[in-house]
DNA sequence: CCTTTTGTAACCCAACGAGTTACATTTTAG
DNA sequence: CTAAAATGTAACTCGTTGGGTTACAAAAGG
C-alpha cells in the first residue's frame, strides 16, 4: 500500500487534468507540475487510460483529458488502477510447514491484512478528483 | 505501509513465542518456524524489546519471552514498533512551486493518507496477539 | 511533409530488503 | 575459571525495484 509515488502522482496528474477544465493536457505541462520526467508521467498515463479514466489522443493538439467529470472520479478508482493486485507484504519465505504457527500464519495475516486494506478503500472512496482539487484550490 | 515483510514476521515471531507459554524461546528456534536466518529475527527481535513487547536474555538458557500477556499486546503495537515513521510514501521530487496544484497537493494528500491510515490502525488495533494465536490454532 | 504528442522499450543508477558471516558480550553450567 | 549458548550488531553481498533518461515508432493535425 502506497510504498511508491505513483499514486500521489496519478492524483496529481487528475487535479491537475481537471483544473482545466476544458483543453488537453499534456505530459510535459503535467511533468512540469510534478516537476519529473514526460516519460514518468506517461507510463502512469497509460495506466489511468486502460483504467478508462482518462483518455489521451496522439500527434500534434494531442493531449489527455478525463473521461468524465471529476466528481465522478474517486481515490479509490485511482488506486484500483495504480495498485495492481498485491497491496502488502506478507512473509518472504514460505514458513515452516512442521510447525503450526508457520503453517497457519499467512492465512491468518491475509484475512487481517485485507480487512485494513478494506478499511483504506473505504477513505479513499469518500473523496473525488473534484474534492482534492477544491482542497488544493482553497489553500 | 506493510511494504516489507517485518510486519508479517514480527507478528509470526510474538505469536510462536506466546504458544510457548511458560518458557523463554530463541531466536534459532523462531527463524525455523518463519523459515529464514536468526539475525533476521533477531534484528526484529531488538526493536520489539526496545519497544518492550517482549525482553530478550543473552547468555546460556537466554532467550525471548512476552514482555506482558498476550491478551495485551495488539497488532498496532507491533505496528507502532516496526512502522516506524514514514508510513507511506508521497511525491519523490518537490512538486513545481510556481503552479498552484503543485505547490498546494502534498499537504492535502497528506491529510487525506494519514486518515486512511487511522483507519488501518483501527482495524489493527482490533486484534490482540492473543486473538490471532487463537485463529492459528483453529485451523 | 513537418511538427507535435502519445506509447513503449531499453538502459542506468540509487535505495532497500533480506540473507549471510563474523564477532563482541552476556550468562549459565560444570 | 572455562566452555558453551545465547543475544546484539556490524559489515558485506545480492537481487529487486523505483525513478530518471534517451531513443524511437506511431498517430494526427496544419
Amino acid at each position: 500500500m502506497f510504498s511508491n509515488s505513483q499514486f500521489a502522482v496519478a492524483v496529481h496528474m487528475l487535479v491537475f487534468i481537471a483544473r482545466g477544465q476544458f483543453d488537453q493536457v499534456t505530459s510535459e505541462e503535467m511533468a512540469e507540475s510534478v516537476n519529473t520526467n514526460p516519460v514518468v508521467i506517461r507510463r502512469i498515463l497509460c495506466r489511468l487510460a486502460r483504467g478508462n479514466l482518462v483518455i489521451s489522443q496522439p500527434g500534434a493538439l494531442g493531449g489527455t483529458k478525463l473521461s468524465r467529470p471529476a466528481d465522478q472520479i474517486t481515490l479509490l478508482d485511482v488506486y484500483h488502477v495504480i495498485e495492481g493486485c498485491e497491496a502488502y507484504c506478507l512473509h518472504k519465505s514460505q514458513p515452516s510447514e512442521t510447525c503450526v504457527v508457520g503453517r497457519n500464519m499467512l492465512p491468518v495475516l491475509e484475512g487481517i491484512m485485507q480487512e485494513a486494506e478494506a478499511a483504506v478503500k473505504e477513505k479513499l472512496s469518500r473523496y473525488t478528483i473534484e474534492d482534492v482539487l477544491r482542497q488544493v484550490l482553497k489553500l
